[in-house]
RNA sequence: GCCCGGUUCGUCUAACAGGACAAGGACAAAUCCCUUUCAAGGAUUAAAUAGGAGUUCGAGCCUCCUAUCGGGUACCA
């Protein structure tokens, strides 16, 4: 049988890394056999859904490149494919209607304050309220003079106080509980809509979903609807419940941590292909020990049965490799594009811009980390002296006097300032001071950086800033030398 | 409270259906090589089966208890 497998968030607002990854396992399972990926919206809750986030689930989808292959605006005759639009057709209310004559269900009337003073216990702020199945035993003439006056209602699912449920699950495997535990959820609430619970069935089911992946958290839910799919007598899905994903202290990504959504992510400078192929990892691992994956080799490797049940902390640190990976094999043209921008925001001088944003392309893992490296050629930082001291070059603040002093009257000697022919020109004065060629750069780097790591060498410092730029820096750093030995 | 889950190096994880007392890889860390500084690249090191019982010839894999983390207990998804 093909698989279908749905993506269906509630638009609520920004990507969240979870559901990200829930959007790329739904679609592996699906793409891996060749099957079809549907995305449906679940916005049958008014009061949270917010404006616009519709089209942060497209653009997010879309710049990952998972493509859906039926959609709001792709319908191949199972739509539509928007819960509220599914409303207007009254499906729900059918099928909530179908349940209550099995006696599966039931209408319910009580009121608010009725619900309230149910609520016994209050443990860790947390009200306990366990519906007493009160609107159960109204007899069909109270229900048809209640629906006749108009009064609200909800249709609850009727669940029974004995036995038990078990539901399996492909990671989990079977889970049993006991029945009595089974709360009467609600189907149809009294605006007309159905609840996630009630509407996730039924669509699943209408779409010919083959394949459920979900959060974790309707873990607990999933006994109830597999007592929906038995009274309907539809087949159950295959289940696939996914660990959560922690911060660093193990406590569930919050959505304020700044780094929990995916376009959080992007802000912070990662490309959408470190991201995913990241997410992809957390709780999922191929068979061999290969790390980096593009989308298409997802899709090749994805088994679905090797997903880890144990919950994932998001970590950063290795996204920011990864990125950096992805960073060091893009092709330069692509690089340049996104590295350009940063660069410009540094640099207001007439530089080789290209050749500056080149030099970090193997430094960075994130292209905000430009800045920090290349500051110093807009200008000259202020620095210690005692940054000429280095042990491994041998260099102290006399030999680094000694080496400015003497290279300083040669650079300015020399007219073509490009690195090759500078580390000629400085090569030839290393062999004839019979020195290690990091004696004679330390100095000249430091003199033109003032720091002490650059994204690169002395010569190409030169080459980029320029004779007048360089000649400058060079004499402000032998005045520095001069004034501290005294 | 009640119910349901999870627990392998600091982190992500591997270990075929319980079978070798060097429990593998990656990130991070440390050391070394290379080097025109720092990176990159190469090499090496340290680091884990939550604790306790039990089943078994044999347990990271099975059972139970404890601890701990999480989820659910909504007219939210």
């Amino acid at each position: 049988m093909k698989i279908r497998s749905r993506y269906a968030p509630s638009p609520t607002g920004k990507m969240h890394v979870g559901n990200l990854r829930t959007a790329l396992y739904e679609y592996l399972i699906a793409k891996h056999e060749g099957g079809d990926f549907i995305l449906r919206i679940e916005d049958t809750d008014q009061e949270r859904f917010v404006e616009g986030a519709v089209d942060i689930i497209n653009r997010t989808l879309k710049q990952v490149g998972i493509e859906y292959d039926e959609g709001p605006d792709k319908d191949k005759g199972y739509g539509p494919y928007v819960q509220s639009e599914r409303v207007k057709t009254g499906i729900y209310l059918k099928y909530a209607k179908e349940l209550i004559e099995k006696g599966e269900a039931y209408y319910c009337f009580c009121s608010k304050e009725r619900l309230d003073s149910l609520k016994t216990e209050i443990v860790e702020g947390k009200e306990i309220s366990i519906y007493d199945k009160h609107c159960l035993s109204l007899s069909k003439e109270e229900i048809e003079q209640n629906l006749k006056e108009g009064k609200p209602y909800v249709i609850r699912q009727n669940n029974p106080q004995e036995g038990t449920t078990t539901f399996h699950d492909i990671l989990y495997g079977d889970i049993t509980v006991e029945n009595k535990e089974l709360d009467d959820m609600i189907l149809i609430k009294s605006d007309g809509y159905p609840t996630y619970n009630f509407a996730n069935v039924v669509d699943d089911h209408t779409m010919e979903i083959t394949h459920v992946v979900r959060g974790n958290e309707y873990l607990s839910s999933a006994p109830k609807y597999d007592r929906l799919y038995n009274a309907f007598g539809w087949k159950i899905p295959t289940y696939v419940h996914l660990p959560l994903i922690t911060n660093e202290e193990h406590k569930k990504l919050a959505k304020r941590s700044g780094s929990s959504s995916f376009e959080d992510l992007v802000e912070q400078g990662f490309l959408p292909e470190a991201i995913i192929n990241f997410i992809a990892l957390l709780g999922w691992s191929p068979e061999d020990n290969n790390e980096i994956f593009s989308l298409q080799e997802l899709i090749e490797k994805f088994d679905y049965r090797r997903i880890n049940k144990s919950p994932a902390v998001f970590d950063l640190v290795k996204l920011r490799w990864m990125n950096g990976e992805y960073i060091k094999k893009m092709d330069d043209e692509r690089y340049l594009q996104m590295a350009l921008p940063v660069v410009n925001e540094v640099i207001t001088k007439d530089l080789n811009k290209e050749k500056i944003a080149m030099m970090c392309k193997t430094r960075i893992e994130v292209f905000p980390d430009i800045k920090d490296h290349i500051e110093f050629f807009e200008t000259l930082p202020e620095y210690d002296v005692s940054m000429y001291e280095h042990k491994k070059m041998k260099s102290t603040l006399e030999s680094s006097l000694e080496v400015l002093k003497e290279t300083l009257p040669m650079l300015e000697a020399f007219d073509d300032y490009t690195n090759d022919s500078l580390y000629a020109l400085l090569s030839g004065y290393v062999e004839g001071k019979q020195v290690k060629t990091g004696f004679v750069m330390w100095p000249i780097r430091t003199a033109l950086s003032g720091k002490e790591m650059t994204p690169a060498g002395a010569t190409e410092i030169l080459e980029v800033l320029g004779k007048e730029e360089s000649l400058n820096r060079i004499r402000k750093g032998i005045a520095l030398l001069e004034k501290s030995i005294g």
